[in-house]
DNA sequence: CTTAGGG
DNA sequence: CCCTAAG
């Protein structure tokens, strides 16, 4: 079976986490998901789920525990590992260069074994870890192959041992190869006493270029022993690396930054360039935008909708909220949040910061193929990518080829305030070390099939009712941030205003419990934003912690996926400085109140007198059709108002007096319209509810009545 | 998007 | 005015 595949890929954006909360309305919602499981729906999955097979089937087949042995050489000899990377070549293209060329000992070695392993490289290579778990897990990957190898050529001194182990049973990798290991993996500890192995893992890391990270990861876990599930570097389930190469398939999975800048942080690279401005944005909203002070940008995720995927991947929304660091301080504004994200100009109708995907590859199905369109929701944070596939043909029977792109990336809760002073760079960066954070865990894989998650790795693609002929289309993936615990306040250990990467942050291990990174410090690069923000900081610093607190509790009880943001952490707040009030007035900014002026008064009971209430639109479009001020919705309040103030003695009223007469007509024709279950006469004139200068008193229908239509 | 109501 | 649930 020869899967050839390969993985365009890039950001899309970011979503907003989605709050807890029941939809606002379900058939918006519906809608709305359905624009965007139409076309994304499951490159990704199926790729997975092929990978799955294939794994399967390997094991099954060539159940050799070296894996890099013959492993390696079959994929390296049939070129199915294909870096399609374009761009930069970086040590790490290199080091795949090096695998495909020759999967030969010598090779590697010579890339692996005789890297330096001086405290200088350790240093340089826990950083890296820390900083892309993702690579490092990729990273890992590939070092066990190499470490495999080094082991044939010959053993290196204690890496050979720990290859060795590696090679035979990679899930005791970690804990063969003790803290180590697992630190890269998880980047939560420093990478202190690493052994050997740990050395070189973290060398290789420090080589590869976050950029690639993901690439590294897709096509170096195949190195891995394919009979061995590896433990995910996701932490996560174990995820069946072996599989994706095994066949020769060609994976790509590439994520890359356009800004360098963002490399620093993890590796997931997101690609945010520009923000799309949702066409509907009604022009008060971005009215509204634009006065705010700071702008946010989050991607809406209004619970599910966003996610592209099926119920099962709702339910997996569900089930992880991820509260992105950047908002904790406002949960309050979560409520108020929803509503900024549907007004703001920068958030994409579907989600937010998008940037459109980025998709290196040629031939990346991003053309509306939805064949095969897979969406990534991460679970846990609610980082999703969408991913969009195509099947390319179909060989004989049992190999099938595919290409399968990434479309799009979302990471839904996303909470970013930065000030407009910030440039585009800060604004970038931050997103990308949000992203990173969110990302941070790792990601996980998930099989969707039909809409609904295969839980079990073990079976086969056939088992599970996956056919490459069939129902592709039903199959998608998921990929699904390993929710990182709320990790201890960063400040305790950390308080430097610019986290560096190289802080390490606590990461649990635990695959059982999504975590979501909160642990990774965020901190705007600009110095000028941090300047600012640590004015703010300090100006909402009271505020800000209540506030946190009682975001805090609510989260907890919220949702135990929450991260728990350290509410004193500097970078922490750097990033959110605005609080309650100045967010509140900036997203949740109440429209101006414009009194309604007795004239407008009067067009509108005159327009009502005609029409009736229940057709507020009319009216609006008969009375108030040039003032945009005023909206159907504000008339039919303001006829409640009126209604109101008419059946209240005068003494009661406040504002701006209403003159009798109006009222009273008011209240005739309030009358008359209750009465007659109204819209449906448009007919009868104005003389309606109208003649009544007797109206005062008249609360019965009576009284009005007398207009009779008809 | 509209309506209808509660807040 | 806002927010929402519902057509």
């Amino acid at each position: 079976m020869v899967l050839k595949k390969r993985l365009g890929y890039g950001f899309n954006g970011f979503q907003v986490p989605f709050i807890p909360r029941a939809p606002r309305s379900a058939r918006r919602r519906g809608s709305y998901k359905k624009i965007n499981e139409d076309s994304q729906t499951c490159a990704f999955e199926l790729l997975a789920s092929v990978a799955g097979k294939l794994l399967q089937e390997t094991e099954s087949s060539s159940a050799s525990s070296n894996p890099s042995e013959g492993n390696d050489q079959a994929l390296f000899g049939k070129g199915i590992l294909k870096q399609e990377r374009i761009d930069e070549d970086e040590p790490l293209k290199e080091e795949c260069a090096a695998y495909h060329g020759s999967c030969k000992e010598s090779i590697f070695l010579s890339e692996v074994a005789s890297k330096d392993i001086s405290p200088k490289h350790l240093q340089h290579a826990e950083t890296a870890l820390h900083r892309t778990p993702v690579i490092k897990y990729c990273d890992f990957s590939k070092k066990v192959d190499a470490d495999v190898k080094a082991l044939n050529c010959k053993s290196e001194d204690a890496l050979g041992d720990y290859s060795s182990r590696v090679a035979e049973a990679p899930q005791d990798f970690r804990e063969s190869s003790g803290g180590n290991l697992e630190n890269g993996f998880t980047g939560e500890e420093e990478a202190e006493g690493l052994g050997p192995l740990g050395t070189r893992v973290s060398t290789f890391a420090n080589k590869c270029s976050l950029k690639d990270a993901m690439d590294v990861c897709v096509n170096s876990s195949p190195l891995i022993d394919s009979n061995s599930t590896t433990k995910s570097p996701f932490h996560g389930e174990s995820i069946p690396n072996a599989s994706f190469s095994e066949h020769g398939n060609d994976i790509i999975l590439g994520c890359r930054d356009d800004d360098e800048k963002l490399l620093r942080c993890n590796k997931v690279s997101t690609k945010s360039r520009t923000f799309r401005h949702p066409q509907r944005v009604a022009h008060r909203r971005i009215r509204k935008l634009l006065t705010c002070k700071y702008w946010k940008a989050a991607p809406k995720l209004k619970d599910c909708e966003l996610s592209r995927s099926d119920e099962g991947v709702k339910s997996l929304c569900h089930k992880r909220k991820t509260c992105y660091n950047f908002g904790r301080c406002q949960h309050d504004n979560v409520f108020k949040r929803r509503k900024f994200f549907d007004r703001s100009s920068v958030v994409t109708s579907d989600g937010g910061f998008s940037s459109e995907s980025v998709t290196n590859s040629p031939d990346t199905g991003t053309s509306g193929n939805k064949s095969g369109s897979a969406t990534i929701l991460p679970g846990a944070s609610g980082l999703s990518a969408s991913v969009l596939g195509r099947q390319a043909s179909f060989h004989t029977k049992d190999s099938h080829e595919m290409k399968f792109s990434i479309k799009s990336f979302r990471v839904p809760e996303l909470y970013i305030e930065v000030p407009e002073t910030a440039t585009v760079g800060s604004l970038k960066r931050t997103v990308v070390e949000a992203v990173s954070a969110i990302l941070g865990g790792g990601l996980r894989v998930g099989v969707l099939l039909h809409g609904k998650k295969v839980r079990d790795d073990n079976r086969t693609l056939l088992q599970t009712g996956i056919s490459c002929k069939e129902n592709l289309d039903t199959l998608g993936f998921t990929l699904e941030p390993n929710s990182i615990k709320a990790s201890p306040p960063i400040c305790s250990t950390d308080r430097s205003p610019l986290p560096s990467p190289e802080a390490p942050e606590p990461l649990p291990k635990s695959s059982e419990s999504p975590v979501i990174d909160s642990g990774i410090p965020y901190s705007l690069p600009d110095s000028s934003l941090l300047t600012k923000t640590g004015n703010l900081v300090e100006d909402n610093h009271d505020s800000f912690s209540s506030h946190i607190d009682t975001i805090t509790d609510k989260m907890t009880s919220d949702s135990r996926d929450l991260v728990t943001v350290p509410a004193r952490s500097t970078d922490a707040l750097a990033v959110v400085p605005t609080c309650q009030k100045t967010r509140r007035s900036d997203l949740a900014q109440r429209r101006t109140r414009r009194p309604f002026s007795v004239s407008e008064v009067e067009a509108l009971v005159e327009a009502v007198e005609e029409l009736g209430t229940g057709r507020w639109r009319d009216v609006k479009l008969r009375a108030f059709e040039n003032a945009d001020h005023r909206t159907y919705v504000d008339l039919k309040d303001k006829w409640k108002t009126l209604v109101h103030t008419a059946k209240i003695s005068p003494q009661q009223r406040r504002g701006q007096p209403v003159p009798q007469q109006l009222l009273d007509r008011v209240l005739g024709a309030h009358a008359y319209w209750s009465q007659h279950h109204g819209k449906q006469n448009v007919k009868h004139q104005a003389g309606t509810p109208r003649n009544v200068e007797a109206s005062t008193e008249r609360l019965g229908v009576e009284g009005v009545a007398p207009i009779v239509m008809m």
